[in-house]
Formats: C-alpha cells, structure tokens, sequence
DNA sequence: GTTGAGCGTT
C-alpha cells in the first residue's frame, strides 16, 4: 500500500485541516490532512494537503476536483512539492 | 474584520 500527496487548492480561508480530513475521509482512510498556513499571520493560504492510499486518493481527487465546496471550486490533484521521505 | 494563484513548516 503506498500512501501519496494530494494537493487541494481554491479552498475557502475558513477551511480547517479537520474539515479536509472529514471530505477526504468518505472516500478512504485520511492518514494526514493540512492546510498551508501562512508562515507570517498563522491564516489559511487557501490550499492545502491530505495524505492517504493512492488507490483512495484517486477516488478523492476524482470526486473532489472541479466540485464546488463551501462557494469554491476546487482544485484537487496529486502534489508535486515535498518529495517523500526516503 | 482584508486577499485568490498556487504545491506545505515539522
């Protein structure tokens, strides 16, 4: 089982890291969720991360990508940055 | 108390 990245963009500045995990956890198990936080004002960048099974997470990014959410269109997609620890 | 493309701090 390999866990991979999935970038989630366009999301609203209330959008916490729970409210990833919950969305990201209906379609498999949501090993880790984050939302980038300005490093300088602690508030939400408008994107963020969730780790889980590849097999998951392309059921998440299929489900997720160009639906709306909270007012926004996503953006859902596997991350790029970050390269995984050896 | 604001903003809106983009890939994160461990």
């Amino acid at each position: 089982m390999a866990v991979v990245s999935i970038f989630v963009g366009n999301l609203p500045w209330a959008t916490t890291d729970e409210d990833l995990h919950e969305l990201f956890s209906q379609f498999g198990e949501v090993k880790r969720s984050k939302i980038v936080l300005d490093r300088e004002t602690n508030r939400s960048r408008g994107f963020g991360f969730v780790d889980m099974e590849e097999a998951d997470a392309a059921r998440a990014i299929e489900a997720w990508n160009g639906q709306p959410y909270n007012g926004r269109v996503l953006t859902v997609n596997l991350a790029q940055s970050r390269p995984a620890r050896a």
